[in-house]
RNA sequence: GGUUCCGUAGCUCAGCUGGAUAGAGCAACGCCCUUCUAAGGCGUGGGUCAAGCGUUCGAAUCGCUUCGGAAUCACCA
């Protein structure tokens, strides 16, 4: 039993004895106490002013006066403010939860078994015509850092990725491949394969633009408005024509086709996988379109002959879904093939062979919330057990300060670059510093790598992963204050006052002894420590990995203050000295945990 | 137009299962390196929590309305 609930069942009888009332768990409010007022947990009597028929004060006082009686080993003082009753716990109660957590390597970390449900988490899905830019990066770390937070829950987890190899996208850039490419490669330019064929999707826009444009100007003359000028140019650009007999032939098979488009996308799985590396995501089982873009039709026909779905005289089905306040959604056109809806359908069935799927979370921007809204529906409909439960991790967009990232304009963000960029900027962060002084280069370009990558992933996953948020490219992110390298640098203070202690022969006991006095700020670290099960549950819970970064910021932020408010090392009695080691110890573990789940390293020094 | 999401300090964001005087960081100004790592600590200034109404002992938090912004409503994926 931790201190809350043992405090709650003490209030209810405390209740019992002096209303003689029983009261529900429910109505025990106790919640941390303010910084402004003296104790650990407040209880809140505002519900028990009709039962005590007394003021609020004097219920306050009533009961924390009964609570210190009786129950003098968990409360050992308390005042009351208004309807509010601070309660302030015995230290020998906190020393006995820092020893419960000293004693947990992984504190906070529910492990699952054998009969664990079985979470699939789908995130990233890139597709294979362009490099990952900004978008992918927060969707790549919110997945990854769910994935963490879910397995910390007891879940199985099964990290998947369906990769967007095929369409008419891949074939414009194949086509410019081949038409002002002259046979360059990923090593004969020097380039990530990924950014390669990117260029030449740019390529293939900048062409097909200017031929619009030509074709425009001569229908226009002939003629037409703008506006159908525009159309009729787009639909008879040869450019565009090509592309599309390009999709031809690669849904028929055509080998030459087939060749060059494997060819062309191993190059960017190359590169994507470099991108993975050093972001330091990964996939547990990949699926890629081009495998199961034809699998959902099955299902769809399946569907139309128990009724679920209709087909329309242009011989298109259709699922009606007014029934569920939406509107018609297409699920195979007319001339028989897949849309977007049908492959996702495709996908799930064969996720469903391949694995015992309990939960299926998505994790997918929120231009895609009413697209999810009807796969849950329709896979509902089509017998997936899991798909009304199924769940749409939908994040917010990153934005730049003038708005949206636009390829068009040039401001999308390359991820490669902005990593890069960042762990550049750590390095020279850390030379002005003098912190690399005495290290080997190896090492020192190890430091700036994590904590580079670190105020990138914590600056993103900080934020409310439901909100849009604002990344401004020209002030580089902060390596100062609510920030990653903040974290990771009071855990490398931590590990140094470690390695000073070992030095000196200090040893951590397994259990700490009590009887010690400790003061507010030593106390209040210990109940911030032991709140960390509680962020990750709520994680779990919400789906929201932001609440423990600003967990982790908090504690360290308060371990920092301790930190410079009592010398640990200069300390006199040894009990005490002991005991913040110990304390320290474990902040510096919850820390190397929690950032663990967001997928950010820690360095022992930086 | 329908649906959904968002609006908190100059900027970026916390807080939202209703609780005390709404918090951080950045930016500005001032102080602290003979003290365990100054990527740090302390202090000062900065707010009609978009607006209004309602629910109640109590609302940034819940409900309704209005205003402002975003997404989506495709035989694109």
């Amino acid at each position: 039993m931790n201190i809350e609930q043992r405090l709650t069942a003490t209030v209810i009888a405390a209740l019992n004895t002096l209303y003689g009332q029983e009261v529900p768990e429910k109505m025990v409010q106790l919640q941390k106490t303010k910084k402004e007022f003296e104790g650990h947990l407040t209880l809140v009597v505002f519900p028990f002013l009709k039962m005590s028929k007394k003021g609020p004060e004097q219920t306050a006082q009533e009961i924390g006066e009964y609570l210190k009686q009786q129950a003098p080993e968990l409360v050992s003082a308390y005042n009351a403010v208004k309807g509010f009753l601070n309660l302030t716990i015995s230290s020998d109660c906190w020393i006995e939860l820092l020893n419960s957590i000293h004693a947990d390597a992984e504190y906070g970390i529910t492990k699952a078994d054998e009969n664990s449900p079985l979470v699939m988490i789908e995130y990233s899905s890139p597709n294979t015509n362009k490099p990952l830019h900004l978008g992918h990066v927060r969707n790549n770390l919110l997945g990854w850092a769910l994935a963490n937070v879910m397995a910390a829950n007891g879940n199985k987890v099964v990290k998947t990725n369906i990769v967007n190899d095929r369409g008419i996208h891949i074939c414009k850039s194949m086509l410019a491949w081949l038409k002002y490419g002259n046979g360059e490669t990923p090593e004969s330019s020097g380039k990530k394969g990924d950014h390669l064929i990117g260029d030449y999707y740019v390529a293939f826009d900048k062409h097909y633009k200017a031929e619009v444009k030509e074709l425009m100007a001569q229908y226009q003359a002939e003629g037409l408005n703008e506006e159908e000028a525009k159309a009729k140019a787009e639909a008879n650009s040869p450019l565009m024509l090509e592309a599309r007999e390009m999709l031809r032939k690669w849904e028929a098979n055509d080998p030459e086709v087939r060749a060059l488009w494997e060819k062309m996308n191993n190059w960017v799985y190359a590169g994507f996988d470099e991108t993975y590396q050093m972001m330091g995501v990964g996939f547990d089982k990949i699926y890629y379109e081009s495998q199961t873009y034809l699998e959902g039709k099955e299902k769809v026909m399946e569907g139309l002959e128990k009724g679920f779905f209709f087909r329309k005289e242009d011989n298109s089905v259709w699922a009606d879904l007014t029934a569920e306040g939406l509107d018609h959604k297409l699920l195979l056109r007319g001339d028989g093939t897949s849309v977007y809806m049908t492959q996702d359908i495709g996908t799930a069935k064969l996720r469903f062979q391949d694995f015992p799927i309990d939960k299926m979370i998505y994790v997918v921007g929120n231009e895609q919330n009413y697209h999810f809204q009807v796969l849950s529906i329709l896979l509902d409909k089509l017998g997936f057990e899991w798909g009304k439960g199924l769940v749409h991790f939908s994040y917010g967009m990153v934005e730049l300060p003038e708005g949206k990232m636009k390829s068009r304009e040039g401001t999308v963000v390359d991820a490669d670059d902005l990593m890069a960029a960042m762990i550049e900027t750590a390095k020279e962060t850390s030379a002005e510093l003098g912190k690399l002084d005495g290290l080997t280069q190896e090492e020192a370009d190890n430091i700036a790598r994590i904590v580079g990558l670190g105020a990138l992933k914590y600056f993103i996953l900080k934020v409310d992963a439901r909100k849009n948020m604002t990344f401004n490219p020209k002030e580089s992110i902060d390596f100062n204050g609510n920030t990653g390298p903040f974290i990771q640098y009071t855990y490398a203070r931590i590990c140094s006052v470690l390695r000073k202690a070992a030095e000196q022969g200090i040893e951590i006991p397994a259990v700490i002894p009590t009887g010690l006095e400790l003061s507010a700020k030593e106390e209040g670290l210990i109940q911030m420590l032991a709140d960390f099960k509680n962020t990750v549950k709520q994680a779990g819970t919400d789906y929201n990995p932001s609440v423990i970064a600003n967990y982790a910021y908090d504690l360290v932020k308060e371990y920092n203050q301790f930190y410079h408010d009592f010398s640990i090392l200069r300390e006199e009695n040894e009990a005490i000295k002991v005991f913040r080691l110990a304390l320290s110890a474990n902040v510096a573990k919850i820390v190397k945990l929690a950032m663990g789940l967001l997928g950010i390293e820690v360095p022992e020094r930086m």
